[in-house]
Formats: C-alpha cells, sequence, structure tokens
DNA sequence: AAGTGGTCTAGACCACTCA
DNA sequence: GAGTGGTCTAGACCACTTC
C-alpha cells in the first residue's frame, strides 16, 4: 500500500479501496488488513473515517522530533568529561511571574539552581531551573555535581508531560562569562516547562554557546 | 495499564503479566489484550521482547515535537499579511560541498532561491534554499510571491524525509539588513535537508530574527 | 521444554455515513 | 439499507528467550 502512495497510484485524499476489498486483493483476513490500515493511520499516511471510508491523508507540515534529555548523558554517550559546577542552590520567594508559571499563590518559596555543565572542560549549557517544592522537597539536598537536576527529578516524576520553547538570544554579560564565550557569540536557549497530573514540577532555562551546540531532528510523520 | 503504571504499583522497567495472564485478569481474549499492549508500546510507555516479556519503558528522555511548516501559512493562520520578497532566483553551478549534500556529480546545476518572508511589513525570515533540478524542473518559473516555494515542492514530493538542525547564530551583515535586525540581535537558524526514496530535493536555511520567533512544541511519549 | 510476544484467521456485532 | 471502519473472540502457528 505504501508503494501505490509513494508511486502516486493513489494520490493525497484518494480514497482507497475498503477493507473487505483489500481482504480480497491482498488475500488476507479483515483483521490483518485493519491492523496494517490502523498502523498506517496511525503514522499519518491515512485517514480513516467511520462509515465513510480511508484517505491518503493531504500532504503534511513536517514535523521535527527534537531528543531533549540529560545534558550529562548526552556528554557521556559522546565519550567526553562531564562536570557540573553549581552557581546557586538556594530556596527563596518567587517572583510573581514565575508563580504564576506554577500557579503557585504569591509568597510561596521555591527553588533555584544554576548550574553549569561541561564537556571536557568546555562549558555547553547554563542551567537556570526553579522547582516547585512540593514536587522535589529535599531537592536542595542533592549533589548536583554527581546526579543532575534533570535526573533527579526525572526519578520522582518519570512521565511528564510538558512543553519547550526555543529561541535565539544575545548574550549578556552574565551568559558570556559561565560559558565563556566568543565575543558576539549568541545563545541557544531551551525553555522547558514540565507537569505532572498534580502541579507543575519545574522551569528551566538551558542556554548553548552557539557554536558549540545545535539541536538535531528528524522529520517524521504524523 | 495506565493507572497501574501511573500510580506507581508498576514502576519503570518493572515486568508486567503476560499477555496470557492479562487475558484472565482482564477478561477479554488475546487479541485484545495484545492489540491494547503494542498500542502502549508504540507509545513508549512499555517495551516489549519477543520471549522476554513486556517491561514498564524506562523515563523516557524529553521527546519537544516541533511543527515546521510553510511560513506564509503560519503567518496566515496568525491572521497576520504575508509577503514575500524575492532577493535571488536563479540556476547555478553548485559548490563542491553543497553538491556533496545533494549526492550530485561535480559540476551539476542548482536552483537556488534566497527570499524573505514578512509578517505585516516585518520580515520574519530569511529562505536561503537550493533545489535540485531533477526534483523540480520548473522551479524558477514559479511566482513565489503567491506561492511558497515550501508550497510547490510539498506537491511535487508530499511526503519527504528529512532532518533538521535547528541553531543559533550570530547576525551577518547580509542578515541584519536583510531582516532589520536590532544591533546585536542574533537568529535562530533552521536547517532542513529534504529527500524522497528516489533523491535530496531540497536544502534549505531559514534565518529567524531572535527577538521576533521563537519554536514552540510539546513533550511528548514515545 | 516452557513461556514469551508476533502474526494470522474466520467469523461476529456495533456505530457511523450516505443516499 | 448498504457500506464503512471499530472492536472483539477463540483459536492457531511461529520465532525467540531462558532454563
Amino acid at each position: 500500500m505504501l508503494d501505490r502512495i509513494g508511486s502516486g497510484e493513489w494520490p493525497p485524499l484518494h480514497r482507497i479501496p475498503s477493507e473487505h476489498k483489500l481482504m480480497a486483493t491482498f488475500g488476507v483476513s479483515r483483521m490483518t488488513v485493519h491492523t496494517a490500515l490502523s498502523e498506517l493511520a496511525r503514522d499519518g499516511v491515512l485517514t480513516r473515517v467511520k462509515g465513510l471510508g480511508t484517505f491518503v491523508a493531504p500532504p503534511r507540515s513536517h514535523m521535527t522530533i527534537v531528543r531533549v534529555s540529560d545534558p550529562a548523558e548526552d556528554i557521556r554517550q559522546r565519550g567526553a568529561q562531564y562536570a557540573c559546577d553549581v552557581v546557586v542552590a538556594m530556596k527563596r520567594r518567587g517572583s510573581a511571574a514565575e508563580l504564576a508559571s506554577f500557579n503557585l499563590p504569591d509568597g510561596s518559596a521555591l527553588f533555584h539552581l544554576v548550574a553549569v555543565h561541561r564537556e571536557n572542560g568546555a562549558p555547553v549549557a547554563l542551567e537556570d531551573r526553579l522547582v516547585n517544592p512540593a514536587a522535589a522537597p529535599d531537592f536542595l539536598e542533592q549533589d548536583f555535581t554527581s546526579t543532575t537536576a534533570f535526573a533527579f527529578l526525572m526519578a520522582l516524576s518519570p512521565y511528564p508531560e510538558g512543553r519547550h520553547v526555543i529561541r535565539a538570544v544575545e548574550a549578556t554579560e552574565r551568559l558570556r562569562t559561565l560559558l565563556a564565550l566568543q565575543p558576539g557569540e549568541p545563545c541557544l536557549e531551551i525553555e522547558r516547562t514540565t507537569w505532572t497530573p498534580d502541579r507543575v514540577v519545574t522551569v528551566v532555562r538551558l542556554f548553548h554557546p552557539a557554536m558549540r551546540f545545535e539541536l538535531v531532528g528528524a522529520i517524521e510523520p504524523r
């Protein structure tokens, strides 16, 4: 069936034969046809409507899937040496804007971590993280040079939902110093908010030196 | 089953009961159990190994899915006015590096398009695109102010595969001018290579002003 | 050899769409 | 009312893993 779509024999929006007809065409049972069609529909190649039929999906817009994981893991996987400097690790009162993103009342406290991740000594990421104390009460007792905040929080809330924003930012004086940036070198910023059904767990901003970092992803169906 | 995983009754890496046991537990047929488990495996919640068993997937690294579509569509969808200036549209001999990314022999010709996309008059993207003439012989005859190159190529090769690289870049003099950048403002660059089973179709680099553009995505299973 | 998941069959009932 | 896809059943054979 993929061949027929790829060859243009079944163009976008074309209605393909019904399950019963495909049974006869391919000489298999209806469950087999159905499973195959359902998988293609799940992959975004087909669109199925009960009572109506199965259609070749319209040309999809590109989706890129970017994996964002633990900086420490990434670095070690590349066979490089990982190190981490903790710049700030404290409990403090959140600003109004910060608390709004956690849906917490005014005056609540947040944990604040700032850390620099290094690959073979060179800084590759500045992590600026806020954590909801309710989600990880003993967050500050961790030794972040051995376990990253990412790994610690993932162990507590293994299946979070969340949202990313990726943008380019001009380097501030602080970023220039902490990330050892070249003059004029900007940063790639990834802001990530993660939550469980109960609460917002953490809001983290990762700043990466433009010249030493890029996000790679595949274009995928869907 | 999702409840049991979410509640921690089945922690990450836990081996869950076999299909036969789940048949009995839930009082359904094996096909039903199998379909449910396969779907969860496809969603990245479970890992299945033939002959071994079914396991709760380890905490997943975050995957962000970023939709990258036609700049014109995005802008119109926001209710803004779209316009496009074509800066360069020509056929020329490709450099060695360019031809290498197309897997074309030395000396081959490529189409080269440079265009500025505007939202309500303000430039939001500089498109620098190379196109394989074999994939779109009449590319240069298009009126890119009415149909974007993206839309045109998607119509010719509706189901491409591809690869993205996202990075932050310092603005060059040319970018500063064409995108009307603020002094010191960097760009977010999205480089996208798309191919069909036959050939590399196009390599495009989109430069976005840092202050007027960000990529938003959801953290998803898988 | 026993247990696992992968795949398939031939039939069934249902909810839905459209004429 | 005819045709569509959604879901389920009870059984089967296979390839693979582990003991």
